[in-house]
DNA sequence: AGACTATGTTTCATATTGTAAAATGGTGTT
DNA sequence: AACACCATTTTACAATATGAAACATAGTCT
């Protein structure tokens, strides 16, 4: 039960959106009503109203959906929209460009952290954009910075799930989690070592709002064979500093 | 009245998501109901659905609204899932590249194109992103060669609205822009010569899609300092290659 | 060719949810 | 203190949303 009166049909659209995601962008009716936990008529109307607006884009050949052009529109208003991109845009080319690795901004959503930003390095011509994907947040650098400036309750509800592990790196203990948290809330970094993916090392800063909470991060990352341990030392102040300039930029002085 | 019972509130919530532009990035309670056309009460209700979800933020200082971060993961998933997106891109970083000037993918959505891509030229570092801005038709070059593919029917329900001149150069006779259109179809390619915006010029080719039918457009351009008539002729072919390439990578053969 | 299955679309009957005016709350200005 | 304006909540009341059943279409199997 939503929590105002006139609220259901929307929230029931919006989990058909939802419903699409990068392993599987085209669904069909059926496929989408499960998804979303809807009957298949509910889920019809709302499609196609959804695709009057071109959220949704219907292929007729096979009758299956897709997300629209007018979710990419959206997509790009909410991009320019955001604050936290535009503060961060000009210090996450500088440092990729002066690094010559990959630099993201990141903040947290559930359990995860969400990509808003990414500068590729030059290594990576041609590589799908990543903004707008999602990671297991105990599995990145990112991650790690965000969940270690959690409140208590905040943490508690997210280590209510069973913690995924991509790789042997993985760290999925609670208790070892809240040790390496500690951690990075101490040194003010975070270094994922190959624990979201092998061969994938990067290190995470954390980025204040004008009160001095912790809403992003940024990383800098690249492949392990190039990433040694004394590569990341040299990385890890330019990503703390330029993280201290974007939290400047937002207002924070402490 | 929409088509279907049980679809006005989703299209009202949609309405509420399209009123935030690149303009207006942050509204108010009655600027966004305003603006679509909804009661207060109606539409503090959707957007706290819609902010519940993810797909709007707001600010509890100023009690006004912006796009959210599941809307950006939303359109991040709806280009991902573009096949359109995914089978122009090396061409347009090829392009963007053998050119120097800035390479983009373009549709058409009611009398408007819609980025979907844009690869920038190295001159533009920093520049903000335009995927999904949407630019008048009849003024830019991929818009001329939508336009020109386009059915009578089609085309005339286009031109009901008065055109807009954006710059001394615009076209804005319907009789005028049918003659632009005819040739743009002969020579197959569209030239748009500071049309959208003083000082910038750029050449446009269609994309078929398996069918035959043009279903988006691909363009190169940049300043018309740089541009000169003599560069333009020697970018037209590369651009309609690009195209072609691209619409065979489609499923097109003539 | 006919039967069957699965998915998408439309019709029909029935609540359930959506709606907006009025009232209240909060903040800033005079 | 009074006023203006915007946001939020309450209240009363239809109007819209919903899903089962039926129908349509296409593909598969015998």
């Amino acid at each position: 039960m939503p929590a105002y009166p006139g609220t259901q049909s929307v929230l029931r659209a919006v989990a058909l959106l939802k419903a699409f995601t990068d392993s599987q962008p085209e669904l069909g009716l059926k496929e989408l009503a499960r998804a979303a936990k809807l009957n298949k008529t509910t889920a019809f109307r709302m499609l196609t109203a959804l695709e009057s607006a071109g959220l949704i884009s219907k292929n007729d050949e096979t009758d299956s959906y897709r997300l629209g052009p007018e979710a990419i529109a959206l997509g790009g208003r909410a991009l320019r929209a955001n604050r936290l991109y535009l503060a961060s845009r000009p210090e996450l080319e500088a440092l990729a460009q002066k690094t010559g690795e990959t630099a993201t901004l990141e903040v947290l959503t559930g359990g995860e952290t969400l990509i808003l930003d990414e500068v590729l390095s030059h290594y990576f011509v041609g590589a799908t954009p990543s903004i707008g994907t999602r990671w297991p947040a105990h599995t990145t650098s990112t991650g790690k910075v965000l969940l270690a400036h959690l409140s208590t309750e905040e943490f508690d509800a997210i280590l209510s799930g069973r913690l995924a592990k991509p790789t042997a790196n993985s760290v999925t203990s609670p208790a070892a989690l809240r040790r390496e948290l500690n951690r990075v809330r101490e040194q003010g970094y975070a270094v994922a070592d190959e624990e979201l993916e092998v061969g994938h090392v990067a290190v995470g800063a954390p980025v204040r709002n004008h009160e001095g909470r912790v809403v992003a991060a940024i990383s800098v990352g690249g492949p392990s064979a190039r990433l040694t341990p004394e590569r990341i030392a040299e990385l890890t102040p330019r990503a703390i500093q330029a993280a201290d300039r974007i939290s400047k930029t937002l207002g924070y002085s402490k």
